[in-house]
DNA sequence: AAGTAAACCAAGCGCTTGCTTGGTTGTCAA
DNA sequence: TTGACAACCAAGCAAGCGCTTGGTTTACTT
């Protein structure tokens, strides 16, 4: 059984088969062609094939779409982070991990969209923000524990927090000027990012 | 004469002083606070304290706003860049200067709000995209041709395009976790900047 | 066959939005 | 004094928005 399908049978994550779930991916698609304020209640309704009222029978408002596609979001990378961490020995081979496996979910390689969690943060008021912070935080401590081991080694002058936070900017700003289908693979750009800041 | 004020005088950017200019002000500052989306004429009209309908007087829509404002972010940035550049010898103190005006602008230290730049891109229809990029890249360049300067000196593995590009990701997403009043000094998260890019 | 509950429809309410229109005021040059 | 023009007001239109309501369909259980 996939981790994909683990998380869904723990009802962590919602199966895309169901009409909860196809509004879930619809409305991910749409918040990141259009962003969040120009998706309707009724792009998501149309593109599922029911009216806009009836979405209201499966969430509650508009917003609380995208706090489950953020949380989702984070669920999926943060499993799949963990696979694809586990049994890597080195401080340079678990970096290349953690940046590719960002790299994937901002793309979309796994239906993740890494980029809504930061292009629309804002549009979540407060408590939405803060419930969805928990859970990143998770997520980020398992880069911060990787990249203080890269400063204990030396391949970095600096902190895993601090460090972190540049390195993820460098990667989210990747989806302004970075094409997939371009000359430039996404694996060089790995490697790319891992000589900017630990290349020597 | 100061270089903004050249600027006023060039009619390049408009008179902060004027009608226009206060507009341009005032949604500048609600455009950062709120989001280009979620802030109505109503509000931009009622902070300088004129009717929402005025403002067409002024602008032939909500969108060319937007425009305004990140056009003369750039010009006023790039002019104050040029100016801090102007006799500054080593590559290490240039990019030093790069990166410090650059977190100047996107903490709005002197009226150029860089973030939005970023944050309401999608806003602009391409044609008003293509408009401010034109002048962007004016911008762009002069921090390719410093990071080049500093590959050729071993500071850095990495072309001056791809480098600036993971440079700019980081610098923008500080204002996602760093505060300007906190312990972290601008000057200190200069320093760590260089030291994260060319440090050794 | 009857009962139940989830999923959805049909219609539209109440509100906000960007923008328009026609008229009024203030300023300054001739 | 008059004319011209920029700056603004007052009122509101048309469209779109999130969301509600009451009723219907569908699938499944007993």
């Amino acid at each position: 059984m996939t981790d994909l399908a683990q998380l869904i049978d723990d009802g962590v994550v919602t199966d895309p088969e169901s009409a909860k779930g196809r509004l879930l991916g619809e409305a991910r698609k749409l918040f990141k062609q259009k962003g969040f304020a120009k998706t309707t209640v009724r792009d998501i309704a149309s593109e599922v094939g029911i009216l806009s009222g009836s979405i209201f029978h499966h969430f509650p408002n508009k917003e609380d779409i995208l706090r489950c596609v953020m949380e989702e979001t984070i669920f999926v990378s943060l499993a799949r982070l963990k696979s694809e961490l586990h049994g890597v020995e080195t401080v340079e081979a678990q970096i290349k991990t953690l940046i590719r496996c960002e790299l994937d979910a901002i793309y979309g390689r796994h239906g993740q969209d890494f980029t809504i969690l930061v292009s629309e943060w804002r549009s979540l008021k407060p408590d939405n923000q803060a419930k969805v912070l928990e859970l990143r935080e998770v997520y980020e401590r398992l880069w911060h524990q990787v990249f203080n081991d890269a400063q204990k080694q030396g391949l970095s002058p600096l902190g895993g927090v601090l460090l972190r936070s540049f390195v993820r900017g460098a990667l989210v700003d990747t989806i302004n000027w970075y094409n997939p289908e371009g000359e430039l693979t996404l694996e060089q750009l790995v490697d790319q990012v891992y000589l900017a800041f630990f290349g020597r």
